[in-house]
DNA sequence: ACGATGATTGTCT
DNA sequence: GACAATCATCGTC
């Protein structure tokens, strides 16, 4: 990783939620230096049925209406999943960081993950919470402007598309049909496909 | 103050 | 693939 690396501007995340959840692919997202490349996001946007801010807001998820780019930690059962505000202040939209592949601090990942298989260790959106060390405690926090403990370092390039996937977001039982969810192909993916066809 | 409700995960069949 | 665990948040009484 570049020493040099900016975080990305507050510009790149006052977009349209679905086109950040798209470009947030191949970003890396680190705590405490512990963390590794996006290949899973999802949009949501408070017009929408499945989104946490279509209730308007709340004290739980204020921060998908901050300014772009802050960062959006709730719970749910009994697990932590990050986001990432996007759009205006004001509109509650965010993406949500649904799996990422372990770059750094991999010594750091199999000590929180301990019992689950490498391949399980963040691919999913508590998995990799728990993994990266990401708590409540981290909500609010502005990825911008940066200083805290979580950063999110930009891709080198914007993944090409014929890397990405999209389709209907997992794990919701309304607005089922928008296909807002990004998926990256890996080099170990497409291996893994090859070998496994559907 | 009380009850319904998950943007999930791990385990068992 | 199905299913229970388990608790803070939120709306309602």
């Amino acid at each position: 990783m570049s020493a040099t690396a900016r975080p990305l501007a507050r510009a790149f995340f006052e977009r349209d939620v679905v086109a950040v959840a798209r470009d947030l692919l191949g970003a890396v997202l680190l705590r405490d230096g512990v963390g590794g490349r996006i290949v899973e996001t999802e949009a949501y946007h408070e017009r929408e049925a499945a989104s946490h801010a279509f209730v308007g807001p709340t004290r739980r998820n204020a921060s998908l209406f901050l300014p772009g780019g802050h960062l959006y930690v709730y719970r749910i059962h009994q697990v932590v999943c990050a986001n990432v505000s996007c759009e205006a202040e004001g509109t509650g939209a965010g993406v949500l960081v649904r799996a990422l592949v372990p770059t750094h601090g991999l010594e750091q990942v199999a000590a929180r993950r301990a019992g689950a298989r490498p391949r399980a260790w963040t691919d999913g959106p508590g998995k990799l919470c728990r993994a990266l060390g990401i708590t409540l405690a981290d909500d609010g926090q502005d990825l911008v402007v940066g200083g805290g403990p979580v950063r999110l370092v930009p891709p080198a390039r914007r993944a090409p598309d014929a890397q990405v996937v999209a389709g209907p977001r997992v794990g919701i039982s309304k607005a089922v049909d928008l296909p807002w969810r990004f998926r990256l192909l890996d080099v170990d993916e497409e291996v893994h496909s090859a070998r496994m066809p559907p």
